[in-house]
DNA sequence: CATGCTGTACGAAGTCATTCGTTGAGAGGC
DNA sequence: GCCTCTCAACGAATGACTTCGTACAGCATG
């Protein structure tokens, strides 16, 4: 069997993404938690769910616990290393390599709560400081 | 003939954006113009970006001036109009629709530089400003 | 034990993105 | 008038993603 580093992962797919998501916030899930968090209300198959779900564990994406009937799914890549990877993706390949081009689109155009915008400044100050 | 809104127009390609880049930098191009600053270094074929800029007219994504032997490429989505399209997608996808969430990890992951920082600071302060 | 309810496995089909080979038209030089 | 170069058009092949139908195994309940 061929294992993987962590981070040369492939990149999750959409319908991979949204599994991902049900699996980090629950932590672990079988393929019918995931099945009745995204796809029941829309009509989607068990099967779909389920063929996804083996595929991933195909790639690496996400380990399994087999010792229940029902196997149970754990993602492998951590949410923040996700993000980060989909960031940079972003970064380079339309805002040419500029972070901050695309920090200034993001507070421009979706609303900011002041608790947030207090964070951010937060952080701005520490990076300032940092880049002495 | 089909019409579309250029608000509805589908999301590019990976191999579509690269392409939407060249035409952004340049204004607009040939065939010849995108293949030789994308794919003839690494030996890509001229027919690939062919085809792929006459699929990217089918969907409307580029308009084309073929009163020239050699039509000349024009993008009709907005630099701008798609980085906020792929910013929202990456948001709502990945970052649980909250955007300050994604600003932290951009500023946290990449590195900025001062200049940048300053502007940065400036338009914090201003949707402060209107927040009240 | 037969029936029905969960579950996994597997394969097939459909769609889309990408790549490339071939063809034929036009344009210019010899 | 031919040869060569450049170009657009078209279709085919490939591979990835997604969806679903079918098959089959375990387990419970009557």
């Amino acid at each position: 069997m061929t294992t993987r580093r962590v981070s040369d992962l492939p990149k999750p797919t959409e319908a991979e993404l949204a599994i991902l998501g049900v699996l980090w916030d629950r932590g672990s899930g079988t393929v019918r938690d995931v099945h009745e968090a995204l796809y029941a209300h829309d009509g989607g198959g068990y099967t779909t769910a389920l063929k996804l779900m083996q595929v991933m564990h195909g790639k690496g994406l996400v380990e399994r616990d087999d010792s229940q009937r029902a196997h149970v799914f754990r993602a492998v890549v951590s949410k923040e290393r996700t993000q980060k990877r989909f960031l940079s993706d972003i970064v380079d390949r339309v805002f040419d390599g500029s972070a901050s081009q695309l920090v200034l689109h993001a507070l421009g155009s979706q609303s900011t709560s002041r608790e947030e915008l207090k964070e951010i400044r937060q952080l701005l100050n520490r990076l300032d400081r940092e880049s002495k």
